[in-house]
RNA sequence: GCCCCCGUAGCUCAGGGGACAGAGCAGGGGACUUCUAAUCCCAAGGCCGCAGGUUCGAAUCCUGCCGGGGGCGCCA
């Protein structure tokens, strides 16, 4: 809105300048200092050379035209530093943001629409389903969900999907270690020594099928653990039932007959090196056991054939050297790179007991993402996931976890979320109604807390449409802080219901926090995590023994 | 040896061409006769790993080093 005026205006301008050809984009800002104005735009430094002028004097000229005729809300124009042209505004645009909020609501404010409806399949977790899910899958599933919340808001139709090896050696492994404990023995060398197998062995009924049994109680546990963090699968797309299907030897047919792969040393070889990896790799190996490789391939020309036009896959970095062959091969069957895409996510590391806990199930020693939901519940379980960027690494320390759980941000969010229903729930109390925004004199809000929060919300739609193509939630979870803190602020400084207020900027107050309310539970849904009406886990008496 | 990610305040991390680099936590000092102090405010804390390069402008892009993590199988 505002945008797209000054834009325009700086468009005019450069061309009542004579500069052309006119620059496709016109960069505008804003800047990270107050005295720098409300919007800047470096348009004059972009264009100065190809203009043949100095960037200041283009600046000035810029500023010269736009100050003849501004556009709404513009009070002054002015050049700064190098040649910025730099925006002051008056607070009225900041009140127009409120009205944009309240008009769009929850369901309608910071929408997009730029995925246009395309179908993606985000693949996510998809940890092999022979235990329960180690914490670090928790980092997976949070970004996963999360990521396709933020692709729906933006016009995208995600799919949330798992893709379940469900056969081949690990499963054998998990089998025979079920069996073997059952049996009162020792896994296997190779096979799964955790605890978990003794327990599930236990449960195991006499005569069951372990490798049948064990698949069913692994997805079940799975399933169950990753719906305490909100998370719930369109698909659980199952390896064996491809292969079943004869879906894996028809892909391996066509590769053949297309001359992608050959057969070499007894082998089946994709000629995955004409297509960026470093070298071929093998699809069946000369025992006529299928690799890895090819299932993976049929799988996602399986997903594409479901009409699907983009695959997003979410993987830890330890798959990283896989990328380039599955990409190859999935492009060997005549489909488009652009349309698999990795996203690769550093591995979440464990320390429990001031040593690091290792991810293998194998190995024992595990810490489950369930253990980490009963330490800290959901919520912040699923915002410490969220706090990061997928390409830092990420350390979580139960026994840090745990003492700090009270700090998490998720609290400090929520709780701006608590406040504005217990303003709203006094309000109603004495009987203050919000009259219709139209009727409401939000030109008395001026307060610097007051625009804060606005600047703050009119700021969302840019980090949703931001996260959605830079496959980055965490971003949405910064702003989500940035809104609490501009909210409790506010909250702090500017009293609402005090007999001091005078009603018309009471109910302007009103507005202004039900505003903030719509941009939390935006944000907070689309991360997964609840907003409550009231904090309750906590009361001061808590604190003061927890601090004991 | 090659490939990917990271290196920013004491700690955990944002920022990923734009002006004087931000937040939380820890530590120091302050604010509750209240719409919930799970809050707010102030002060302090930085060769943005190092060295070059590109640019009007580099924490940000490029190259090379150094340090940490991960990967380079007819394993999954």
């Amino acid at each position: 809105m505002i945008r797209t005026h000054l834009i325009d205006a700086l468009r005019a301008a450069l061309a009542g300048c004579g500069v052309e050809p006119l620059p496709a984009t016109i960069e505008l800002g804003r800047p990270a200092h107050a005295e720098h104005g409300d919007w800047s735009s470096n348009v004059a430094l972009v264009c100065a050379k190809a203009a043949g002028r100095r960037p200041r004097d283009l600046a000035g000229e810029l500023a010269e035209h736009i100050t003849a005729d501004p556009p709404a809300h513009v009070r002054q124009v002015e050049v700064a530093g190098p040649g910025f042209v730099n925006f002051h505004l008056d607070d009225g645009w900041l009140h127009d943001v409120l009205r944009q909020v309240v008009a769009g609501g929850v369901d309608g404010y910071a929408c997009a629409d730029f995925g246009a409806g395309m179908a993606v399949n985000v693949e996510f977790v998809s940890a092999n389903p022979t235990g329960p899910l180690h914490v670090g899958g928790g980092r997976w599933a949070a970004y996963g969900d999360t990521l396709c919340n933020i692709l729906a808001r933006c016009g995208y139709v995600p799919h949330r999907e798992y893709y379940l090896n469900d056969r081949g050696r690990q499963m054998a492994a998990f089998a025979e270690s079920l069996v073997a404990r059952k049996q009162g023995a020792e896994p296997p060398e190779d096979g799964y020594h955790a605890d978990y197998i003794a327990e599930w062995a236990a449960e195991m009924p006499d005569g069951a099928d372990a490798l049948e049994w064990g698949y069913a109680r692994a997805h079940r546990d799975v399933a169950d653990s990753v719906a305490r963090l909100g998370v719930r699968f369109d698909t659980w797309a199952s390896e064996r039932a491809l292969v079943q299907s004869g879906a894996v030897a028809a892909v391996l047919a066509t590769l053949e007959a297309s001359g992608a792969a050959y057969r070499a040393d007894g082998a089946t070889w994709l000629r995955s090196a004409d297509g960026g990896d470093d070298k071929d790799r093998v699809l069946v190996r000369s025992d006529g056991e299928p690799t890895y490789l090819l299932p993976d391939i049929a799988y996602h020309a399986d997903k594409l054939a479901r009409g699907f036009e983009l695959m997003i896959d979410v993987w830890g970095a330890d798959h990283h050297g896989y990328e380039e062959r599955l990409a190859a091969g999935v492009c060997a069957l005549g489909n488009r790179r652009e349309q698999l895409e990795i996203v690769l996510g550093q591995l979440v590391t464990v320390m429990r007991g001031g040593a690091e806990a290792k991810i293998s199930k194998r190995a024992g020693n595990l810490v489950l993402l369930d253990d980490l939901v009963d330490l800290v519940g959901p919520d912040a379980a699923r915002m410490t996931f969220l706090l990061q960027s997928l390409r830092s690494r990420q350390t979580i320390d139960l026994d840090v976890v745990a003492a700090q759980s009270m700090e998490n941000p998720v609290f400090y969010v929520q709780y701006a979320h608590a406040r504005i229903c217990s303003l709203a729930a006094t309000a109603a109390e004495r009987g203050i109604a919000r009259p219709p925004l139209d009727e409401v004199s939000l030109e008395l809000l001026g307060d610097p807390r007051e625009l804060e929060v606005l600047r703050t919300l009119h700021a969302l739609g840019d980090v949703v449409a931001d996260a959605a193509r830079e496959r980055a939630p965490h971003k949405l979870t910064s702003w989500v802080r940035e809104l609490a803190g501009a909210f409790h602020g506010f909250y702090h400084d500017c009293p609402v219901l005090r007999s001091d207020i005078d009603p018309p900027l009471a109910v302007a107050r009103l507005w202004l926090a039900e505003a903030a309310r719509i941009g939390l539970v935006i944000a907070l849904d689309l991360l997964g995590v609840s907003a409550p009406e009231r904090m309750e886990s906590l009361s001061p008496d808590d604190t003061e023994e927890a601090a004991e």
